[in-house]
DNA sequence: CCTACATTGTTTGCATCGCCTACATTGAGA
DNA sequence: TCTCAATGTAGGCGATGCAAACAATGTAGG
């Protein structure tokens, strides 16, 4: 068996993909620098030269689930019809599907707890994010079909059901199955809630 | 400076009292045993013949966490008015008021990773909460004031918004000035989704 | 009151971790 | 071709969780 070559090519991607199984697998608790470098066949301090602290590989990887779950939802809603139930059920189902593949991924995206040098890059991919949001919101405001109201608000009140029901979900706090039907009860019921009076 | 007898006298509770304020200090990832053990003056393996696992310790403290929320939201509910929304009203600010004052221990009690040992008793516990807000949708479907339907379905809508604001206002991806406004909202939202028809 | 045992401490050790410094290899650009 | 930047390695430090063996003492029963 060949020895790797002294430089592994792209050590910094292999390190995020990794990262990402490994957070898959064992939670962003058991996530190890070591282990990684272990996997990936370096040495233990060669991470190092690519993300300075865990916490760097923590937030690289936070701000990449940010970019997938906006392009995420992006392709849900270039598929689905121009009314704010049809972009909204889109919408949540690529949200719901991101969390049910991504559960560690998106604690991590959604914790409190990153790095001062690391919130201009991921503060600005959250942004888009919720940009993307406030975009949906306000177009259906425009249609006459979301109340109107200050777009943060509003915004507020038509995704704050959707990231709840993804914590319950995933926290096995709610039964597995009320779930599983659950979702289409919060969508409805976000529909309701926001439709104008 | 008086040595303290060799027998602590109640250390485990002195434990819970010190990872929580640990936990509201640091956050989950930086508690540690060996670090509670020197703040109660004891040796790093003392705290195991209490807990034998750091993880038993993170579950006793998810235990007591929702205990005192079912408790600080029973109180709220008997100081409110009878209606459904004066119950959700009442219950909404309890838990988030918690959640304000106790945000790292509510991602711990709703966190997917228990120990399974710990299963039994935490999860009576979390059953107690989630049975708590079954009962004030069953009074509201029973008064009337909450739409018909299976109450497990119908209590996720309810809940779900609540669980989704705790967590959105926690990560700092909502402007506090939206938060702060924007529980209202999402009261109200809630009451206007699960209004009978 | 004394003894035995359970409870609850301590001491010592192991394996792992994150982070660091100094040094080594090699790729790229001038 | 040479220099320097990028990216590795080796070795070390201080911390962690967990474990086994031993020590101190509180309690219950005879």
């Amino acid at each position: 068996m060949h020895k790797r070559p002294y430089h592994h090519g792209d050590l910094a991607a292999a390190l995020l993909a990794r990262a990402e199984e490994m957070l898959r697998e064992k939670g962003s608790d058991a996530l190890s620098l070591r282990e990684l470098a272990r996997d990936l066949g370096v040495s233990p301090a060669a991470p190092r030269r690519h993300f300075t602290t865990k916490q760097a590989l923590l937030d690289a990887l936070a701000l990449t689930g940010f970019e997938r779950l906006t392009a995420a939802i992006a392709t849900a809603q270039d598929g689905a019809g121009r009314t704010f139930p049809e972009q909204l059920d889109a919408t949540a189902r690529a949200f719901v599907g991101f969390a049910a593949a991504n559960g560690a991924l998106l604690d991590l995206m959604f914790s409190a707890k990153h790095s001062p040098e690391a919130s201009e890059e991921l503060g600005g991919a959250a942004l888009r994010w919720v940009q993307q949001g406030l975009d949906m919101v306000a177009e259906g405001q425009r249609r006459g079909e979301v109340r109107a109201g200050d777009l943060e608000r509003v915004a507020l009140t038509v995704f704050a059901p959707l990231q709840g029901y993804i914590g319950l979900a995933a926290s096995g706090v709610v039964a597995p199955e009320v779930a599983e039907e659950g979702l289409d009860d919060v969508i409805a019921s976000v529909v309701r809630a926001c439709r104008p009076d």
